[in-house]
RNA sequence: GGCGAGGUAGCUCAGCUGGUUAGAGCGCACGACUCAUAAUCGUGAGGUCGGGAGUUCAAGUCUCCCCCUCGCCA
């Protein structure tokens, strides 16, 4: 038994995520929580939205609302979302909340008392009309390399140059068009990142056990070019957690917050702190996650993130945490993913290319969902989605063998035994053998999960299910029947320990479909720690119902149908 | 142009610190079964492991060069 904290990357509160966000961080972590769970370990799964910076105000500009509005709906919607596809989160949170701003003060004012924050001055765009600064994407004008005229103040589209806002030609206001604009001198904080170099790195050689993905995105930012170098971590912006030194004002940063990805890693933190609140706990309930002064000393952390988020979480949350000088926790185990692409291309948000989150319940129940994605994650390198391979994954894997090996075990003991666990009949060399391969496939499968490698422990579930198949052709009970109706009787009831079991190790993956065999079962399970234990747990004579077919296949009109209603251009 | 990740059967991918006839799933062909959602099970065909050179008794697995794809940055 132990203690494991999970978190998964935040989800950016400016849309619904898509298949792609979803794979890349959210499923992986509620799967592993789950197994967690079911091997009897103590599981905090925290995730929230992150709410804060110019992408969320501009979001909530385009759709007419004030932004807290705008962020208070939208989260509204991406809890329930990720309800409907099971995310199993201990507490899913907002990094807008008031622990949220608590904690980013606090460790701003360590930070700072640690002497890693300098003050910096630095010229940026006002604009007298809007009565506001306009950093990033706030401002627009032609881009001093190519000429093109809508470029923005972070970038130019058309020629990808980063820019500072100062460096546009005629440059306007985002917002309101004005060109009534002066550059003002403003003071921001910078995190001086730096000096905490060697020890970050002392820290990531430690981490031999991370995939290569994680730790060689973490060394090119370390050594390359100039080295790490220091970071802003405040902007003039009225949407934000305000700067402040812990709990006293900070003198000459009024009416200025601190950037989102200061903020946000934070609230990883601040998160298990609603959850205490939420749930009654205490303070010390959930700093006995984080603080290792506090009772952390046997937690486990292991973080969950697409590969663009891997720079933040292995250096400035680092820096944040390290430079505090206080023993918060520092992730153990940090998992990364490639993306995912659909049909060959990116997932656009903006034109609308690809699945959405909302979108996919509306076609199909999450178990397909969440299978498909979880056995083809983009662990290794990226992966594709196409609606063919989709198609396929889910009407081999979970309709044929999986649907249809509950269904052929139910239906044939109602027809010839009637609807409870028959008796009668003595194991042999067929279910030894079939214990044996069980036990394999359960260990090869308990040590993918434990080592986070979602596909290869997609897999071993998979030969698992198979394995019930092969044991019924072999065992043959129809033909067994006519002649000894005990030996088919203990075939029957090695299928239903069989089905018992495949709810209980399945649900990481398709806790739907788990539950579903569990309530035509009227039966739970424990994990399974031998599979000659586990296939006789159920009582001779318990009763059971036939489930409805567990999955649907997905035919070709449809998967047509879908195909072209995805493909972007037209939103449909 | 720089950096990173890849290039293994028709498709999607496994192949750990180099070592018997290179594996899996899907697809395909043939066969078996008939309990089940025309589902299942078995057998088989299919690869000079991107190309070239090198190290080694031995390389998909190490070194060098080249080609191609994807991503990030110029």
């Amino acid at each position: 038994m132990a203690r494991i904290l999970i978190t998964s990357a935040l989800p950016y509160i400016n849309g619904i995520k898509h298949l792609g966000n979803l794979v890349g961080s959210l499923l992986p972590s509620d799967a592993y929580a789950r197994y967690m769970r079911l091997r009897g370990h103590e599981v905090m799964l925290i995730c929230a939205t992150d709410e804060h910076g110019t992408p969320a105000e501009l979001a909530a500009a385009k759709a007419g609302k004030p932004v807290e509005q705008f962020c208070a709906e939208m989260y509204e919607t991406q809890k329930t979302l990720g309800e409907g596809f099971g995310l199993s989160f201990d507490h899913f949170g907002r990094s807008s909340n008031p622990h949220n701003h608590k904690l980013t003060q606090h460790f701003a004012g360590r930070l700072a008392e640690a002497g890693l924050i300098d003050e910096v001055m630095e010229k940026q765009v006002y604009s007298n009309a809007d009565g506001r600064y306009l950093p990033d994407r706030y401002i627009e004008g032609a881009c001093p390399a190519c000429g093109f005229e809508n470029a923005r103040g972070d970038q130019c589209e058309n020629c990808t140059k980063q820019l500072d806002p100062t460096d546009l030609i005629n440059p306007r206001s985002a917002i309101s068009g004005s060109t009534d604009l002066e550059v003002r001198e403003t003071k921001h904080l910078y995190l001086r990142q730096s000096k905490l170099r060697d020890r970050l790195r002392e820290w990531i050689n430690t981490k031999t056990d991370w995939p290569v993905l994680t730790t060689s995105i973490a060394k090119k930012w370390l050594d390359d070019g100039d080295g790490l170098q220091d970071r802003g971590i405040t902007r003039d912006l009225d949407w934000g957690i305000p700067v402040r030194k812990g709990d006293e004002e900070w003198p000459g940063m009024e009416g200025k917050v601190f950037y989102v990805w200061f903020d946000a890693p934070i609230e990883y933190i601040a998160g298990t702190a609603e959850w205490a609140d939420a749930n009654g706990k205490s303070e010390a309930d959930w700093r006995s996650w984080w603080r290792e002064d506090e009772g952390a000393t046997d937690v486990k952390y292991v973080q969950f993130m697409a590969k663009d988020n891997v720079p933040f979480h292995t250096l400035s949350f680092p820096v944040t945490i390290m430079g505090s000088g206080e023993p918060w926790k520092l992730v153990d185990h940090l998992k990364a993913f490639n993306w995912l692409t659909y049909e060959g291309g990116k997932f656009s948000t903006s034109s609308q290319r690809g699945i959405f989150m909302d979108q996919a319940l509306e076609l199909l129940p999450s178990d397909y969902w969440r299978w498909w994605l979880l056995s083809n994650a983009p662990e290794s390198s990226d992966s594709d989605f196409t609606w063919a391979a989709f198609q396929a994954g889910c009407n081999k894997d979970l309709n044929d063998v999986l649907g249809n090996f509950v269904s052929r075990v139910t239906k044939f003991c109602r027809s010839k035994f009637g609807d409870s666990v028959p008796s009668g009949g003595v194991p042999g060399e067929e279910e030894a053998a079939l214990e044996k391969e069980v036990d394999t496939r359960l260990d090869a499968y308990g040590t993918a999960m434990e080592a986070i490698e979602i596909r290869k422990a997609a897999a071993e579930l998979r030969g698992i299910w198979v394995a019930g198949n092969e044991y019924l052709q072999r065992a043959a009970p129809w033909t067994a029947f006519k002649t000894d109706p005990d030996q088919a009787a203990m075939v029957i009831r090695t299928a239903f320990n069989l089905m018992a079991l495949y709810a209980t190790v399945s649900e990481p993956f398709i806790p739907d479909a788990s539950k579903a065999i569990n309530q035509s079962l009227g039966w739970s399970g424990k994990w399974p720690v031998t599979a000659k234990e586990a296939l006789s747990a159920l009582p001779e004579g318990h009763d059971f119902t036939v489930p409805e077919n567990l999955f649907r296949k997905i035919d070709d009109g449809e998967r047509d149908i879908w195909n072209a209603k995805f493909s972007g251009a037209s939103t449909a």
